[in-house]
DNA sequence: CAAAATAAATTGGTTTACCAAACTGGTTTA
DNA sequence: TAAACCAGTTTGGTAAACCAATTTATTTTG
């Protein structure tokens, strides 16, 4: 297991000093946006890596949207100029792991703000998703059985209400890390479920009645129950 | 140019096709967290694909966090149970590409927020670099030269700030998606810089002075201008 | 001489082959 | 008997080979 996580930095430390170079190289070649990097067989010569590793690199600065790779053409600058690059590069090489306390941030602010936009924007096939996702955590939750994963749909469902496809793919991103973060700290076994059941019904009694102000506040309290619950232990 | 939009989506449809299977496997042979998938070679065989599009596809999921690959061991189920398994590649199948208009209340309130937190946690070397970044700004807006790159990393800089890794990234994705639709739909040219170099100097102030309440209220205000602006043309 | 046609080279994408680590089962040994 | 060891197989990761589309250079033709 320890000598998994060092192949594993070392697979990174890879990517990021290929990350870097291709930094360097647009600096000193001076490449403005539009323009045209080495073909990624030069570039794995130049590097001394197989070309796979060229492209995972390129793959992760394409997924920031720095690069743009174009089939039979070749790999171009976005449309973000050099100094952009350079931060935004930089950014990319520091990212850490998210720290749990960061992920439950982010994850309030982003449901407070989906539950708002879910009770002002949800059609009526939301609504019949969100009864749907709420019955099963019930059905669940009520049997006394583990209610983590229903919770968790329903709360997707929030967001796929929300009708912004951004915070959708955030939420996504978000809650299997806090779902590990959780199993990992042994916190929040069930206990607070019957609240649970009740924070959930009123969330979504307010989403129905389209009412934001009371979906937010709703959303506000399960969380207070849900994070002092999980912090005293 | 239309080829190539066909063959990408194309690629899409296989990438999803192999997803669906995956899941349908994980359900045909109820796999449960821990659980060993089947080789990428066996899947490759089954699934009538190269080894490089099952790749891709367990790659996705791994970065939803619900597939883990160990090298010379497997991939294997993530700590997320049947149902929430289904439910969540249900949704990222039907990811679609963001729009701006969600990009861009994704990225209000993002950043309503780590502008806040920026000026409760910045340490004197947050505050060094945004400096830094608001005096590159300066220079840039000053002289009348398009300063879309120094505001960017200005922005960066205050995510970087709030202390929030999570946010931190989610930033990094924003941005450059930001920056291609306002490029896109031609908005938002020069000619509030003037007013620009005020606002982020509020900003920067409130930051300095610590009171998350003013930097709040200066960014907000600061999104007014700009969005204004943009939405009027 | 110019323009159309064609062949050669270059490109990112895809498939295949290879590698070292790790697991598996049986054997040996204390 | 059980722990240690060893060969063989399986694994994800990596490098190399191949492909189709594109671009560029050259040739042909009016």
């Amino acid at each position: 297991m320890k000598l998994e996580t060092l192949v594993k930095l070392d697979q990174s430390k890879i990517q990021k000093r290929i990350i870097s170079q291709i930094r360097d190289l647009i600096n000193l070649k001076n490449l403005e946006p539009g323009d045209k990097l080495p073909s990624e067989r030069m570039l794995s010569e130049k590097f001394e890596v197989s070309r796979s590793t060229i492209r995972e690199a390129i793959e992760k600065l394409a997924f920031y949207g720095l690069l743009k790779s174009v089939p039979q053409s070749g790999t171009f600058v976005a449309n973000i100029g050099t100094i952009a690059m350079n931060g935004m590069i930089e950014d990319i090489l520091r990212l850490e792991d998210p720290d749990f306390k960061s992920l439950v941030e982010t994850r309030i602010l982003l449901e407070l703000k989906t539950v708002r936009l879910a009770a002002t924007r949800r059609t009526e096939e939301d609504l019949e998703n969100l009864e749907e996702a709420l019955i099963a955590y019930k059905e669940k939750a009520l049997n006394g059985l583990d209610a983590v994963q229903e919770d968790l749909l329903f709360h997707l469902a929030i967001a796929k209400a929300s009708g912004n496809s951004t915070m959708n793919t955030f939420m996504l991103i978000i809650i299997p890390e806090i779902i590990t973060n959780f199993q990992k700290y042994h916190v929040c076994d069930a206990g607070l479920t019957k609240r649970g059941i009740d924070d959930h019904e009123a969330i979504f009694d307010a989403i129905k009645e389209q009412n934001p102000q009371l979906a937010k506040q709703k959303m506000k309290d399960h969380f207070k129950e849900l994070y002092q619950y999980c912090y005293s232990n």
